[in-house]
DNA sequence: GTCTATACGTGGATAGAC
DNA sequence: GTCTATCCACGTATAGAC
């Protein structure tokens, strides 16, 4: 499955839809808007894809497959050459979300799906997150927990929340800090990245509150 | 302006928009769904609001004022009576939005708001959330500020971004922990508040990545 | 299998009567 | 201020051409 044949229908659909998504968001695309720039007609949305909704999904599942491929590659290495080091796991959690969320042409839209997923009551798309998101959670889990020795299990995935959390509105670039205009995006986002592994560093490091484990 | 007669048609459908904002979120909310259950006509929604993301907005402006409200009157209440205390800070910021967002009237709709600020390339919007949520951050920033000396304003706000976000992530309940069946929600959303205030104060006493102040 | 033309129902919005 | 009637864009479904 899957022709090589030079661009087909779907994957033009795929590259307008990404494109328009991120520039106008979910509800400002119609989806004639899509078809009209992919040069297709209206109904090979439906045909392809099913619905608007799942078309998103598929917008989304390209880049995060992408991404979660880099958080596991980075990790992996972080593990093997350099075992014990909080600060290089948490780098290969952060980096590659930043990175992603910063690329122009996919960015915005990726960030926005995470973001439907509070806004509108879709508990399709939660569950598909959490289906496979949590799957990478778990992974940095284990990791993080051989660095902090102490530290319950539940106290962990509070704090994991609490980074992804951080992460998210990093990624969205919502918050008070805005990048001055005399340096580069690239070093924005870098530097994003290293307050946010020394913020979440510190607060992995917080004694646990329930201590769960013998003081050995 | 603003007649104090029982309850106007425009407070019935406040009333009603957040109801059912909150349990079928924006997009599966008709204006006629609302109109019907305010029991007024169709047309009296743009009328009274102008547009269905104006009413969006009015209902949580509602919302907001309370929270910054309590937000700042627990922080004043925090500098006279525990000054220096980073905790008792911390608490005033993240104890009212957890209170909120649990809220089974509101909160639904409440967390929304700011995720669609997200989802959908709306700069009114995000104005909007920035010069008022803005303030209060600002405001709290100084009181952090003063709980911890040396601290640049620039990491300042870069931890208090971070702490924004994962607030706005745990308003949303959106990672991997779940609240247990055999406790209440009242005393979930007091855990996470404890953890959430613990993990950050971790994160804002970590040593200043940039020293711009002195070594006295 | 792929794609097109076309139609349906619903949504938000508006103009104008009362 | 309020309501009726109406408009137009939207997502979606279907029938049939290639």
């Amino acid at each position: 499955m899957g022709k090589p044949a030079s661009f087909s229908t779907k994957d033009r659909i795929l590259g307008a839809a990404e494109e328009l998504f991120a520039q106008h968001g979910f509800a400002g695309t119609s989806l004639r808007q899509v078809t009209s720039h992919a040069d297709v007609n209206i109904a090979a949305v439906n045909y392809h894809f099913g619905s608007k909704e799942n078309l998103v999904n598929e917008v989304f599942r390209r880049r995060m497959d992408e991404m979660t491929a880099a958080r596991l590659g980075q990790l992996e290495q972080a593990r093997s050459s350099q075992p014990g080091d909080l600060r290089a796991v948490l780098a290969a959690f952060v980096e590659p979300a930043l990175a992603l969320a910063q690329d122009r042409q996919s960015g915005g839209a990726f960030v926005r799906v995470i973001a439907r997923a509070y806004a509108e009551k879709n508990d399709n798309l939660r569950k598909f997150l959490s289906d496979h998101y949590g799957h990478v959670l778990r992974e940095f889990g284990k990791a993080i927990g051989a660095c902090v020795p102490g530290l319950s299990k539940e106290e962990l995935y509070w704090r994991l929340d609490f980074l992804a959390g951080a992460l998210t509105y990093a990624m969205a670039d919502f918050g008070l800090i805005k990048r001055p205009h005399n340096i580069s995006e690239a070093a924005h986002r870098s530097k994003a990245a290293q307050e946010l592994i020394h913020f979440a560093e510190a607060g992995f490091r917080a004694n646990a509150r329930t201590p769960d484990s013998s003081l050995t």
